[in-house]
DNA sequence: GCATAGATTATAATTATTCTAAACTGTTGA
DNA sequence: TCAACAGTTTAGAATAATTATAATCTATGC
């Protein structure tokens, strides 16, 4: 359980000022036992489920871009019409159950190393994701 | 070069009556050298170009997701506003350039192959795809 | 040719996200 | 301490991708 000064002195480290709603925001997505997956839907429902004040959405969705900017959030690519994102930013993979629309860590152990032997010429690569697309045996493969 | 009516068997033997519209699109789809990624709207831009007549927004949606639901289509995962298709639907992987937002091919001689240990209790993998996004070095990594 | 199921169409509706401009607030420095 | 200013928040408007609607049209089988 992280202290409220600790969230203060990374949001000014990071240079974003401490407010109200950045705090609320913060205890919400990373004071909790395991990484959260979460649309911003998700998050603002998340929120206002536990405080009686509410907090503007665009505000939510500044504060979640800010924070994947300044590296405390991972946004994962799916094909979907929202955006997920992730608080689990270390280098890993994951399930997206298609029956739930749920997104699932894949722990490095049980998917092997990803080797690309040739890369575009002049570029850096900036990530690498794998997306493993899981359903019921029942469903439409895409 | 296909022809016209290879394209009509083809719709046809896929439960999908051969309208001039489809007949088009499967013009514009098909009958190049390289495969083709695309957002509907460079597809329906594609289609306008060389076309006199239109052809509604409607219908181009409508005929991607039929294709792609037929497996002529392959819809690709980034984390974008819009969707991606794919003309190429054999098992392959993508780089994403991020400074031309353009999807690019990975051979899958320059991947090894992706093993998964261990996959979710009572689940099939549908798919399993790697997005590799690269940026001039310049550029902020996400 | 005719009936009909399936397609196409323009347009409206929906949904996620971003923009805007006004009000508010954390910070700095006198 | 407090004024001033830049950074934030906010409600609501704007935008953009996509889907739904309902009327019209057309490929197909008889």
């Amino acid at each position: 359980m992280l202290k409220n000064t600790e969230f203060v002195d990374k949001l000014r480290a990071s240079g974003l000022r401490p407010t109200k709603q950045r705090l609320k925001i913060c205890d919400v997505l990373f004071n909790r036992e395991k990484t959260f997956h979460f649309t911003i839907n998700d998050l603002a429902k998340n929120i206002s489920d536990q405080l009686n004040e509410k907090i503007s959405l665009a505000t939510v969705y500044n504060t979640v871009h800010a924070f994947k900017d300044k590296g405390y959030l991972k946004e994962i690519s799916i094909n979907s019409d929202k955006s997920y994102f992730d608080t689990n930013i270390t280098n890993h993979h994951h399930f997206f159950d298609e029956d739930k629309n749920e997104l699932i860590d894949c722990n490095n152990e049980d998917i092997e190393v990803i080797k690309i032997k040739k890369n575009i010429t002049g570029k850096k690569i900036k990530s690498v994701e794998v997306l493993i697309k899981v359903a019921s045996d029942n469903q439409n493969q895409n």
